[in-house]
DNA sequence: GCCAACGTTGGC
DNA sequence: GCCAACGTTGGC
């Protein structure tokens, strides 16, 4: 199963929003980027991620899941961007800052560290791994 | 099709 | 609020 990251500032959708949505999920739309849209559209349902705040928390909050694969976004006007939907998970027992995964040397090579502004990202089983352990969250 | 200029994102 | 980095746009 593969492993993602989805970024969002808290100001325009956090994950007590995300969480509030319970079970039937939301959609999760406003990307305007092509990279990440090639993210999206390798998703899989029941595939996991990461929520992550950017701004004003700059942490791995949470953990969601992919509950409906890639399909046109009708309120991005040029067709080309789509959106998937997702649930809320769970909240992470603790988050993991910005700050502590860039001095964690085994995600050295993250995404969020080496490219910060794609919003959309792949995460290794081995970082995902990592991120939970930090996170306080065993197996 | 290249590349400079511009806009946006996001960490600080 | 500033600025660096990146993506996109548009002129040539």
């Amino acid at each position: 199963m593969a492993h993602w990251l989805l970024k969002s500032e808290p100001s325009s959708w956090s994950w007590d929003q995300q969480a509030k949505a319970g079970a039937k999920g939301t959609f999760w739309n406003g990307v305007r980027n092509h990279s990440a849209k090639l993210n999206l559209m390798a998703m899989k349902k029941g595939d996991k991620g990461f929520f992550y705040h950017s701004n004003e928390d700059k942490a791995v909050v949470g953990i969601v899941e992919i509950i409906k694969t890639y399909y046109p976004d009708h309120t991005d006007e040029s067709g080309k961007f789509g959106m998937v939907d997702l649930k809320a998970v769970k909240a992470l027992k603790k988050p993991v800052t910005l700050a502590e995964i860039k001095a964690e040397p085994r995600l050295k090579d993250m995404v969020l560290v080496n490219n910060s502004r794609l919003s959309v990202q792949p995460v290794s089983d081995e970082e995902w791994r990592v991120v939970l352990e930090m996170a306080g969250e065993k197996g």
